[in-house]
DNA sequence: CGCCAGTTGCAACTCACTTGCTGATTTCTA
DNA sequence: TAGAAATCAGCAAGTGAGTTGCAACTGGCG
């Protein structure tokens, strides 16, 4: 975990999520009504936001915020690695996904039956990355691990 | 592996690529000349192609191969689990890429500095995949494990 | 060697996302 | 607490990857 971070949430299963307006301050950005909306949004889901559902919910808020303004937060909270990009296999088409970081990155399994995904967190999957950190002498910064097939519900029988 | 696969190169990295021709045929898929075309243009890339490279090269061959049937070759090589799409962290935009699967999975890590594409395999990624497997009760068909950060070379210093 | 299900090329379309511009807002400085 | 400088937002047009409906064509079986 960064230094300085500011999380929440039970810190046993390593899903604590950053706290994103006090982490904004905190690196001196500028707080725009809009901007304060749409990390609001993103902080509250409890599923997996595109972003054409995150303008619905933040206009429900702010009716003016426009769809550019929404890609162009979704930019930023990716450089200050604030939220993680899914793809989530493409199981609904070729448009992205976000959630705010947690402490210990997770695994998304998508269900291609039954269109379900489900997180998965595992200390190999921590220890994979080191190895290729390790190995590699690469500077992991962000890393996507998606599963497809299908979940125990739809593979039995 | 799955039994039947008909594979080339050193057995001993994990990385030997299925032979596509074969396979297609093995399967009783229709061999147009497009698609034969295609197919050839896959195998012999030594490096990650997106559908508009597939296209040209595929039309140096057969100028007459149209856009649309190469998104759908690719689509019937991506459902026989042939070919895997990779996004290689969104480098260069939102295309897709496309190569050969091998025996074993390998990740992809993108240097977010100088574009590089390095390729890693380890035991450990595969014994987190049966690990998930086991866990969650998952038939794991695809995975994809990608990278981002900065190469060895653009850390340093 | 003829048939026909499956495939192709074409062109128009969709969808997610981006960009240039102008006017508005935030935050810094005095 | 003004005013200035820098940054940001909204708008609308644009981009680029991928998809689709359809008529013509063809691989491979009978």
């Amino acid at each position: 975990m960064p230094s300085g971070a500011t999380i929440c949430d039970s810190v046993a299963t390593g899903k604590e999520r950053r706290v994103l307006l006090q982490e904004l301050t905190a690196k001196g950005v500028r707080l725009t009504a809009q901007r304060r909306t749409i990390v609001e949004v993103i902080q509250e889901a409890d599923e997996h936001l595109d972003a054409a559902s995150l303008l619905e919910a933040a206009r429900k808020r702010e009716p003016s915020i426009d769809r550019a303004t929404v890609y162009r937060t979704i930019e930023l909270l990716k450089k200050l690695r604030l939220v993680d990009e899914l793809d989530l296999m493409h199981l609904h088409g070729e448009k992205h996904y976000y959630e705010v970081k947690t402490r210990q990155d997770h695994i998304h399994l998508a269900c291609f039956q039954c269109g379900r995904i489900e997180e998965y967190v595992s200390p190999l999957f921590e220890q994979l990355k080191s190895e290729i950190a390790k190995k590699t002498g690469f500077d992991v910064r962000v890393t996507r691990l998606e599963v497809g097939g299908r979940c125990r519900n739809c593979s039995t029988g």
